[in-house]
RNA sequence: GCUGCUAUAGCUCAGUAGGUAGAGCGUAUCCUUGGUAAGGAUAAGGUCACCGGUUCAAAUCCGGUUAGCAGCUCCA
């Protein structure tokens, strides 16, 4: 007998060999149904899996991470299957699951054509109605070899002769189909129902421009027909919040042939942009942060100093100054650092915490600028701490709350990853122990979730990632702290502590919204446009009937423009229908429609987006309330 | 940057076996004074992205450049 401990922490007993699905089994039939693998000891394994001793045994299901891959991944080999059914000259690369679904790339002499792509998924569905089962095989290296030697597999040759020298070398079989893999896989092809092909690219083989470029078919399944309308349908959505599109329709930014990928903010843009800023002032005023700001042009030697001339160059703009070299700034950090190295700091004067909206220029390749959400120069809503070793966890603390405070103001849910110390980083291993210890620290002590990326983090130091959840459920990665030893160190940056003597302070460098720019982009797409009135480029358009009622529409909107509301005043030869129209796809949170009977009663008659018409109320009221909205940052 | 695709009016798009362009929306003017998502008429507006080639003739065919889109790579 083993002893199984399950998610639930209860530990049941099986007979020796009992597979993972045995298992399921005996808990409910509806699990043993749903689960597509299992995990033991925190390892994924297949359903048939047999339990040789005693251990901690999870079910996965489409709704974990883990198993939804496992999913993809079996739906990526039978894509492969139904290729090599139509084309056997395909050769096979590689074919993992991915956020959305999956991908399989081949070699073929033809790129594919829409058409095929129809066929191969509907031998997909084939596949899948046949129910094959899957069967892993382990086979030993040179077996591997020859079985893809004599089926010309050539790049899974590569793949195995790169795999390292104690790796377990498995197959998995389904009837006439073999792919080299390490699984798990659902049990056969029967488990998967709703599959999709979405997409054909171009793809080098292991992304390397150098290497033969690949035909890549995209696709993706779920385990119910309702979840892949769901799915195809945001896809839908996504493409009607595009920024791209919002931005122009909206007149919020442009980028032109005369700049590629150096926005250009309109007026309305600038309202976002401004408020955004306001907002972001105020509140790191209240948590005691002071603004700074440095040039965009530093000569070549602050960048040698900093170590951005060795790594960073490529992504580098660079000038000449009377015969001098310089760089437009990439990052901010450095300038941070002349500031605080213009004077002597005492201990009693940290934390320092200088903010700084800093315009940055990076070059980016063409291929990647994409709006406002991958651009050339963007400004970072920066700010750069300088603090006691002592003070790193409760600073750190205060930052996340900060962070949480803006993300909650958007209604955007966000999730934690604590990135470690990459290959290729600089200085000693107690320091980086230390530095990430005090980022799980803090995150401990808030009790926020997180994931860890081991070795994603910056050669500098350890980083908290802030990723957020827009309301198509797409995630963002915004807000980042990270945690820096060796700036200092590589500036000589010194306070003088409390025994006279200089001692080496540490940074921290974080930023809330990542890029305004970007965080405009995301908040187009959050909000499709239809900004909270806080926002709203125009907060309220007044749209009298006829030209009788201008005068007393005019009072109204001169009322409003006196308490800072941004009213409008549409006062076309049209009638009401159509302003109505404009306005609602202009996305104005407020409109005010005015004829006689509002004149009479010195009322307006209210329109809110989204709602539709609410009633006429006094004027007076209706001020109130917009004032409410915009203090409280209402969304609606 | 690489691969593929695209570029016609402010916007969305049609068009031509190669013979110098058209719609809807928008804009302007006039008529209409209309109560919760498009009232009517008239007009203006384009070196068909840019440079070069083929041709009697190029927006149309070919080459290059630039920009955009999708993917790869990378990232705030």
């Amino acid at each position: 007998m083993v002893q199984v401990r399950l998610k639930d922490g209860s530990v049941r007993e099986y007979p020796a060999g009992s597979t993972v699905l045995e298992v399921a089994k005996s808990i409910s039939q509806g699990l043993a149904r749903e689960a597509l693998a299992g995990k033991v000891n925190g390892k994924v394994v297949d359903l048939n899996y047999p339990l040789q001793e005693d251990a901690a045994l999870e079910l996965l299901t489409f709704n974990d991470e883990e198993g939804c891959a496992v999913y993809r991944h079996s739906s990526a080999h039978v894509l492969a299957q139904a290729v090599k059914r139509l084309f056997p000259e395909a050769k096979l690369a590689i074919g993992p699951a991915i956020q959305d679904g999956y991908y399989y790339d081949f070699d073929v002499p033809q790129p594919f054509t829409p058409v095929q792509l129809e066929q191969i998924e509907e031998e997909m569905n084939k596949i899948i109605k046949e129910d094959i089962p899957f069967k892993r095989l382990e086979i030993s290296r040179p077996e591997a070899l020859g079985r893809f030697q004599n089926q010309e597999e050539l790049y899974k040759v590569e793949l195995i002769n790169d795999l390292p020298e104690d790796a377990v070398i498995s197959c998995y079989q389904q009837g006439d189909f073999e792919d080299l893999c390490a699984g798990p896989h659902v049990p056969s092809t029967g488990r998967l129902k709703s599959i999709k092909l979405m997409s054909i690219a171009g793809a080098y083989w292991r992304g390397n421009e150098k290497n033969k470029m690949l035909q890549r078919i995209y696709g993706t399944s779920f385990p119910k027909k309702a979840l892949l309308d769901e799915h195809l349908f945001r896809i839908e959505e996504a493409k009607r919040r595009d920024h791209r599109k919002l931005g122009a329709e909206l007149d919020l930014y442009s980028i032109q042939e005369e700049g590629p990928g150096f926005p250009f903010f309109h007026p309305k843009g600038m309202i976002l942009r401004n408020e955004l800023e306001n907002f972001w002032r105020l509140e790191h005023k209240r948590r005691g942060y002071q603004e700074i700001r440095t040039p965009v042009i530093l000569n070549r030697g602050l960048w040698e100093q900093s170590g951005h001339w060795d790594h960073y160059k490529e992504n580098m703009y660079f000038t000449k100054i009377d015969e001098g070299d310089y760089a437009v700034k990439p990052m901010n950090c450095p300038g941070s650092i002349l500031v605080y190295r213009a004077k002597m700091h005492s201990y009693r004067d940290l934390p320092l915490r200088w903010g700084e909206l800093g315009l940055v220029h990076r070059h980016e390749l063409s291929g990647a600028l994409h709006g406002l959400m991958r651009v050339r120069c963007f400004t970072q809503d920066d700010a750069h701490i300088f603090l006691l070793p002592s003070q790193i966890k409760e600073e750190i603390i205060g930052v996340i709350d900060l962070f949480d405070y803006f993300y909650n103001t958007f209604g955007l849910q966000y999730h934690v990853e604590l990135s470690t110390r990459p290959e290729k980083s600089m200085g000693s291993d107690e320091i980086w122990e230390m530095a990430t210890n005090s980022l799980r620290d803090a995150l401990e002590a808030k009790q926020v979730k997180f994931k860890i990326n081991e070795g994603d983090g910056a050669f500098y130091g350890p980083k908290i990632d802030f990723h957020l959840t827009d309301s198509l459920g797409r995630t963002w990665q915004c807000g980042t702290i990270q945690l820096d030893f060796q700036m200092p160190e590589k500036f000589e940056l010194t306070y003088v502590g409390e025994d006279g003597q200089k001692h080496r302070p540490v940074m921290i460098h974080r930023v809330v919204f990542g890029s305004i720019e970007r965080f405009i982009g995301i908040l187009t797409e959050h909000f499709a446009g239809a900004f909270p009135v806080w926002l709203a480029p125009i907060q309220v358009r007044v749209m009298p009937i006829t030209d009788k009622h201008h005068e007393y529409a005019n009072t109204v909107v001169k009322k409003m423009q006196e308490l800072d509301i941004r009213v409008e005043l549409d006062a076309r030869n049209e009638k009401i229908n159509y302003k109505i129209r404009e306005a609602q796809t202009q996305k104005i949170p407020y409109m005010l429609v005015i004829g006689d009977r509002e004149m009479e009663q010195g009322a307006v008659a209210v329109r809110q987006r989204g709602k539709g018409d609410i009633g006429a109320i006094q004027v007076e009221e209706f001020i109130n309330t917009v004032q409410a909205d915009i203090k409280n940052k209402t969304i609606f």
